[in-house]
DNA sequence: GTTAGGG
DNA sequence: CCCTAAC
């Protein structure tokens, strides 16, 4: 009998390790394939001796880019899997809030080279459970010590349904068909609720504090041997933190909101940051799936394989002639719309849009976007992974009551193309029904803020396929974050275009909640028959195997994740807005006037009605302005500040830091002796009659 | 909600 | 422009 013994290293986490890991971990193996190319037919042998070194250092996280020969030549694989989850309270699952607060990343690095697999097994499994084991399968009957796994085995998965999935997707669908189909709708996801027996067994795992002692006890262990995987210590974590602000908050930010989904609405004990230790205890608590991915080499040899391997996706894609982009249209949907009052005008209609979640797909495209593959290596057996719930922000948008259903349908169209990228076709409902009417206005057509305020819907639908706009990239690429990282992508995080399209009049709004309509959720808004799913592309069925460029395929998947991702999730940063030197003149004006520690008063001064500058803008300008001043004029860059101004602001800066210091001593004093002092000028400041003294201006 | 400061 | 801490 075949001896095959896997080796399964799996964390999970919230927060940032897990990516930081991944992305690590990716671009290693990535840079690995591709510089590794002259390998020799000693590497098992290699392997076997150095294999606990090798594995060690290549999940480490600081740098040493040494190369393991089990690594090479993508005969191992990370896995990162994740699934889509409803809540413990199965019955809600319908409820969109529920379902997004349970997203899961998680990764499983699978070494799948036998030669290799036993030494490193030996290191890893400590962090691993030995679940989705089948035990007729060949690969894995001798390995396993029966008892316990199975037993483990049977908790954590009462139908086998998980079990079957692994190992279909580990030996591949050929077989059985019927029960390929169930395994891809387990794994695909596409349904927002899952089968049940998947969902709870997890959620015991997750909560069940006898696994969870089990887990972290093993995660220490483990992590005592791979500093990749140690738990993050606040110091790891605020330096994580502290790399992905800055040029990388966009990411940052979504992986908050993966942090948000994944404990927000679940365990309020996570939710403060004082139960750290709890909180990342619990991150460790593990754990469930594993895919083995095809070897690259077997795909192309195989032809059994080459049916649900690459040509599946290059088929899928081809066979349709979709950009990538399209694959999103199936899983974008507006979730809710409806009408919300202007805060001043009732001749305007604001019309809220809530986009549905979307769905791992879009998840995936992310990943490899940001780990800088092709939607082809998700087929050729380097990585695999899904994560699920990304949200798209809700949209606002105004529009004259006198506008025509044309002119709405186009800006909704907009809007949205500025959110997700071009190429939709935008439908309005009303009371479920079509408006086709696009020359009618609104009020004749009968939308008003008046009465309809829910009745109002949309529909998007694939329009036709627009070439991506070609990108500019002005930042460093993301990937530039993870120094293992590919950095051959030229992604762009340029800024994004949406601030110009849609109103930002979020915070100015009421907003009208529970107003959810789950009749309307669910309008098939988007083309049932065009459209690339995701199943489909796994399905047997629809393997038509099509020659097709792979070159055009990356590329155009890597431009469309990029914009998805750059004008969707990522798409909250406000847009750069240079001062003018009239503004730069309000300023110090006001600064000279106010002083520099008290911005809201600034703001509320000078640029009352300037509602795009906030007062840490305003702080933030001066900061600069500041710095502008000290620096020498051929260090100065963008738009020349008048010198006369920057003196101002020099002289002002130096009056209030000097003020500021007086009024600390004067309160020490105070505060010693107890008696007032006369150089207080506190009150006075508070009035704004303190300024900075003509004389010295 | 504001302010201060690092990025 | 963002984020966080501290207030």
């Amino acid at each position: 009998m075949r001896r095959r013994s896997q080796s399964k290293w799996t964390v999970q986490e919230s927060q940032f390790c897990a990516f930081e890991m991944l992305a690590s971990l990716a671009g290693k193996l990535l840079q690995e394939s591709e510089s590794s190319a002259s390998s020799n037919a000693s590497e098992g042998h290699e392997c076997d001796s150095i294999g606990k070194n090798c594995f060690k250092q290549e999940i480490q996280y600081d740098d040493k880019p040494l190369k393991p020969k089990c690594f090479e030549q993508g005969r191992c694989e990370a896995s990162v899997a994740a699934s889509e989850l409803t809540t413990e309270n199965g019955d809600d699952s319908k409820d969109f809030r529920c379902a997004e607060n349970n997203a899961i990343l998680e990764c499983t690095l699978t070494k799948t080279d036998p030669a290799c697999s036993e030494e490193i097994n030996g290191d890893l499994k400590y962090g691993s459970f030995p679940g989705n084991v089948d035990d007729h399968s060949p690969y894995f009957g001798e390995s396993y010590n029966g008892k316990t796994e199975n037993a483990f085995k049977q908790e954590r998965d009462p139908t086998g349904l998980e079990t079957q999935a692994l190992n279909i997707a580990n030996n591949g669908p050929s077989k059985d068909p019927v029960k390929f189909d169930r395994v891809v709708k387990l794994l695909s996801c596409r349904d927002p609720v899952p089968s049940v027996p998947f969902t709870r067994h997890r959620n015991d795992i997750k909560l069940g504090s006898r696994d969870d002692e089990e887990n972290f006890s093993r995660f220490k262990r483990l992590s005592k041997r791979f500093k990749a995987s140690r738990p993050p210590t606040r110091t790891g974590d605020r330096r994580i933190r502290k790399l992905l602000t800055s040029k990388y908050w966009k990411v940052a930010t979504k992986l908050k909101d993966f942090e948000h989904y994944r404990f927000g609405g679940k365990r309020p004990l996570f939710r403060k940051r004082k139960t750290y230790y709890n909180y990342h205890r619990y991150q460790y608590d593990m754990l469930y799936k594993q895919r083995k991915i095809f070897d690259r080499k077997s795909i192309t040899s195989s032809p059994e394989k080459d049916m649900n391997g690459d040509k599946c996706s290059t088929a899928a894609m081809s066979d349709r002639g979709a950009s990538p982009l399209q694959f999103l249209w199936d899983i974008i949907r507006v979730y809710r719309s409806s009408l919300i009052k202007h805060p001043t005008s009732s001749r305007i209609l604001v019309v809220q849009m809530v986009f549905d979640r979307l769905l791992h797909f879009t998840c995936i495209y992310f990943l490899l976007w940001f780990w800088g593959m092709s939607y082809l290596d998700l087929f050729s057996g380097t990585v695999k992974f899904s994560i699920k719930s990304f949200r798209i922000p809700e949209l606002y948008i105004e529009v004259p009551e006198s506008a025509t259903v044309g002119s709405l349908k186009r800006t909704v169209m907009e809007a949205v193309t500025a959110l997700i990228g071009g190429g939709i076709r935008v439908g309005l409902l009303l009371q479920g029904k079509k408006v086709r009417d696009d020359s009618r206005t609104l009020s004749q057509a009968g939308i008003s803020c008046d009465d309809n305020l829910d009745a109002l819907g949309f529909t998007l639908e694939p329009g036709p396929a627009k070439a991506p706009p070609t990108m500019c990239s002005e930042e460093l690429p993301l990937l530039l974050a993870y120094d293992a990282a590919p950095q051959n992508l030229t992604s762009s995080l340029a800024t994004p275009a949406v601030n110009a399209g849609v109103p930002n009049c979020t915070s100015n709004l009421p907003l009208l909640t529970n107003s959810e309509n789950p009749a309307t959720d669910h309008e098939p808004v988007s083309s049932k028959t065009d459209m690339p799913t995701d199943q489909s592309l796994l399905e047997p069925r629809a393997l038509v195997p099509v020659p097709v460029p792979a070159t055009n395929v990356e590329a155009l998947t890597a431009v469309a994740v990029n914009q998805n991702f750059q004008k969707s999730e990522l798409a909250q940063r406000r847009i750069w807005r240079p001062f003018s030197i009239s503004e730069v003149e309000a300023l110090v004006q006001a600064v000279e006037e106010i002083g520099t520690g008290r911005w809201r008063d600034v703001k509320l001064r000078a640029f009352e009605s300037a509602d795009h500058r906030t007062y840490v803008n305003l702080k933030d300008k001066w900061k600069t302005l500041v710095h502008t001043a000290k620096i020498s004029p051929q260090q100065r860059r963008g738009d020349p500040v008048p010198q006369e101004l920057l003196d101002r602001v020099l002289v002002a800066h130096a009056y209030w830091a000097q003020h500021q210091a007086k009024k600390q001593q004067s309160k020490h004093h105070h505060h010693r002796h107890g008696t007032p002092s006369i150089t207080d000028t506190t009150e006075a400041d508070r009035k704004g009659v303190a300024r900075v003294p003509i004389g010295t201006m």
